[in-house]
RNA sequence: GGCGCGUUGGUCAAGCGGUUAAGACACCGCCCUUUCACGGCGGUAACAUGGGUUCGAUUCCCAUACGCGUCACCA
């Protein structure tokens, strides 16, 4: 064995500060449990002035999906989570992709072997190992093969795995800072497979030496690799390795049983942009989902990234699961909406305005403020404001509204007085329109509503717009809405 | 099935032996108002069950139930 190789690799490893590592595999697209993870993990770098590292999990080569790492790159960004170590800008244990570190997983399993933490397994997989049901791993014939007799049968080119030998006796404790202590009998661990046939180690093995050589110090994933730590716990005891801090977090559900997953059309983090759903909207709202602050801020629940980075703590991360309520997202991005700047809001919005409107009279930049407070998503905004395109086909008892007190014979009436007024009125602005119904009320010494309200119908065809009657006539210009009030008189029987 | 973990209103959750058991979303009502929305005010709604421990349990312990996870050459 090359002493002086690992001698080396223990030196590189950065010491002294507090260093997580989002490690995810690509899939091509980033659940929300798995965007929850990075936040976390990112969290816990920066709240004490740690580092963040990015580092890809591809040793599945079955799953392999172009472009996936792109799409894991462009969430981070999107969502502030920028990373200081990675595949993209290197770093001093590079490098970060675990198929490019290939050779070092071999490595590090001879020396496991010859350590008597692992060994040399020439069996068929587990598939017939079941069917044929003569041994349990606990009996495997490999455990007792010698080393001598087992590197014959390598070097001769019989294909092997190498698996974790674990203790039959005894039992293992880990701790968990989310879950606390767990003790398990080690005779309930299996001989886990460390390196694959194809020469490429398990996430077993693999994550056990990258968190490592890599000098993370919290370990950030779900809870459902809690059933494995002990057997990672034995890996470092093995190694005479230190042990980092685990922090295991509860799934996101879809509902109380079933987690979410993209094969359900439960949506990713892309799917709920596409939604119409705002990058901090999301990035907020999963930063409650299993972890509340506490003390001063145990109230408060908008956050900018920055304050979570200040406030965050592993103590208010809850072992149970969460259930992802679309409802409460909502809310959270109806708010993130409403904080935009109209030039913000506009830029978001544009696409969906063109979708709906094409009329080239309508000014968008004076539509959008009047969505802008409307919308709980993106989405809402195509069919709020179709009607400015085309006047839609409506009721008379859209006319008739018991609060404003208005019906089909004084919505007509109004609608007369109005048409002269607006056809007489020099300017064409808000507050030209404005006053001139205002005034029109106040001289009939009616209410503003029994004015308004036949207007907004006639002008828009719908019982609820964004906007009053005054805005959807600025917006629809004079002549368009001169037109619809006089469709709206001739459909009332005028 | 073995092992592990979990269980406060419909949902997210605070609570860490003594509270009228917070707050938020959703829902309902009222107010505001040129519609709706926003905003303001108020309301309905919870400690899974059974045993202990204790002067006292939502909080600690043990069962039970239910749920979830894991037992892959996937991560």
């Amino acid at each position: 064995m090359d002493l002086a190789w690992f001698e080396e690799m223990e030196r590189k490893i950065p010491k002294g500060k507090v260093r997580t590592r989002f490690a995810p595999s690509p899939t091509g697209y980033m659940h929300v449990g798995n965007l929850r993870t990075a936040l976390y993990t990112w969290l816990i770098a920066r709240h004490s002035g740690g580092t963040f590292i990015l580092r890809i999990e591809d040793t599945d080569q079955g799953r392999l999906v172009e472009g996936a790492v792109d799409i894991i790159y462009k969430t981070l960004r999107e969502c502030g989570l920028g990373w200081d170590e990675g595949p993209d800008i290197g770093g001093p244990v590079a490098p970060y992709i675990q198929t490019q570190r290939k050779d070092l997983y071999g490595k590090y399993a001879r020396l496991l072997v010859e350590k008597g933490g692992a060994y040399y397994c020439f069996c068929e997989k587990t598939e017939s190992e079941e069917s044929s049901g003569n041994f349990t791993r606990i009996d495997d014939p490999c455990r007792c093969l010698n080393l001598e007799e087992a590197l014959a049968k390598v070097s001769a080119g019989v294909p092997y795995v190498i698996r974790q030998k674990i203790p039959h006796s005894g039992q293992t404790t880990f701790h968990d800072a989310v879950f606390g202590s767990i003790t398990v009998d080690n005779e309930t661990l299996d001989d886990n497979v460390l390196i694959k046939s194809d020469g490429l180690p398990t996430y077993n093995f693999a994550n056990v030496i990258d968190d490592h050589l890599m000098g993370i110090t919290h370990v950030v994933r779900g809870s459902e690799y809690l059933s494995s730590a002990p057997k990672y716990n034995l890996l470092y005891e093995a190694y005479g390795w230190e042990i980092p801090e685990y922090i295991h977090c509860s799934p996101v559900m879809r509902d109380s049983h079933n987690k979410r997953s993209k094969r359900h059309g439960d949506p990713s983090y892309e799917d709920l942009l596409a939604q119409g759903y705002l990058s901090q909207a999301v990035v907020n709202y999963v930063s409650l989902l299993g972890w509340a602050p506490k003390g001063e801020h145990a109230e408060q629940e908008f956050f900018t990234l920055s304050e979570l980075s200040q406030v965050f703590e592993i103590a208010g991360i809850s072992k149970s699961p969460a259930i992802f309520d679309r409802e409460k997202l909502n809310y959270f991005n109806a708010h993130y909406l409403r904080q935009l700047s109209h030039e913000a809001f506009f830029t978001a919005a544009e696409p969906y305005l063109k979708e709906a409107i094409h009329a080239p009279q309508a000014d968008l930049k004076l539509v959008a403020p009047l969505v802008q407070g409307r919308c709980d998503t993106l989405l809402d905004i195509a069919p709020q404001v179709d009607f400015f395109d085309a006047l839609p086909e409506y009721g008379n008892d859209l006319y008739c509204h018991k609060k404003m007190k208005t019906d089909e014979t004084n919505s007509l009436e109004a609608l007369r007085q109005v048409l002269p007024v607006l056809e007489a009125l020099p300017d064409w602005s808000y507050d030209a329109i404005h006053g001139a119904l205002i005034d029109l009320a106040a001289s009939l010494e009616l209410k503003n509503g029994r004015i308004m309200w036949p207007v907004r119908t006639a002008l828009s065809g719908k019982p609820v717009t964004p906007g009053g009657a005054v805005e959807l006539c600025q917006i629809l210009g004079r002549d368009q809405s001169l037109t619809r009030i006089r469709k709206g008189i001739a459909q009332l029987g005028g």
